[in-house]
DNA sequence: CGATTGGTCAACCGATCGGTTGAATTACCT
DNA sequence: AGGTAATTCAACCGATCGGTTGACCAATCG
């Protein structure tokens, strides 16, 4: 009972964890530091002026995330940084940097059909309202 | 003192805003809606359960990211998806991304040359107390 | 003008968050 | 076996979060 078998997330919320996770610049600075190697939670708690267990519980955060993985070595739990959750993150963000540029190109091409011809009178993009009536 | 001419906040607190705000399922589709077109506060909030205030308040949240944009028309308020900010978090992951690229390569490195002569007995990645020794 | 539409402000509520302290667990070391 | 180092568990605390309801602008329309 003490190891679940994790059910493994949906990538929506698995967006929302990893998200979330990174939203403190704590556990930011973590998996910074984590490049450099892996780390043992003492080690990585030593520059930090809070407790060790708020540490641990941060890696916890981060380990839910799928943002590190730990191995065993004697008491100690090196933590280790998981490079595949930034490839998610990635195709997340580069989908929606991609639309926005492309929103930029049509844009631009009405802006010149409208200075080709005279002012058609609807220069407000389209609203969503709209596009579902497409 | 209603608009105060917001501070500017720096890079690591606008990170901080940035992960926050999209580690909300609701925000998220927000944003992936606003792909399609600028929309307004009303149509924004119609696909949801929730009422129109709570939806005010992601749209402030996802505005104080940096995220969104907002204009005037009439007594509307259309929202604008801000492109700018994707390019800050690819920026930021990229990094780390990379980062963890390169240490797989190193160990690939360390592991060739453990093949070439026999094995020497340090097979362990090294730690961040041993890089800072470096 | 008054009524209506679009949006926000304010106060409140339960849940979660980041932090604490203290006790328990686990594995090593004499 | 006893001691100690590394980590986690458990309970608690104040702050923030996502949501609600009700009142409040602001701008348009009759």
């Amino acid at each position: 009972m003490t190891s679940a078998p994790e059910p493994a997330p949906e990538p929506d919320e698995r967006l929302s964890l990893v998200f979330s996770a990174l939203a403190d610049p704590t556990r930011r600075d973590i998996v910074a530091r984590l490049t450099a190697g892996d780390a043992t939670v003492n080690e990585l708690a030593e520059p930090y002026d809070v407790s060790v267990q708020a540490v641990s519980k941060h890696i916890r955060v981060l380990e839910d995330a799928g943002l590190v993985s730990r191995s065993r070595d004697a008491q100690r739990r090196p933590c280790h940084l998981e490079a595949e959750v930034f490839d998610l993150m990635t195709k997340w963000i580069e989908r929606y940097r991609r639309a926005a540029e492309d929103r930029y190109r049509r844009l631009d091409a009405v802006l010149e059909r409208m200075d080709a011809q005279d002012g058609p009178p609807v220069p407000t993009p389209r609203t969503t309202k709209e596009a579902e009536a497409s």
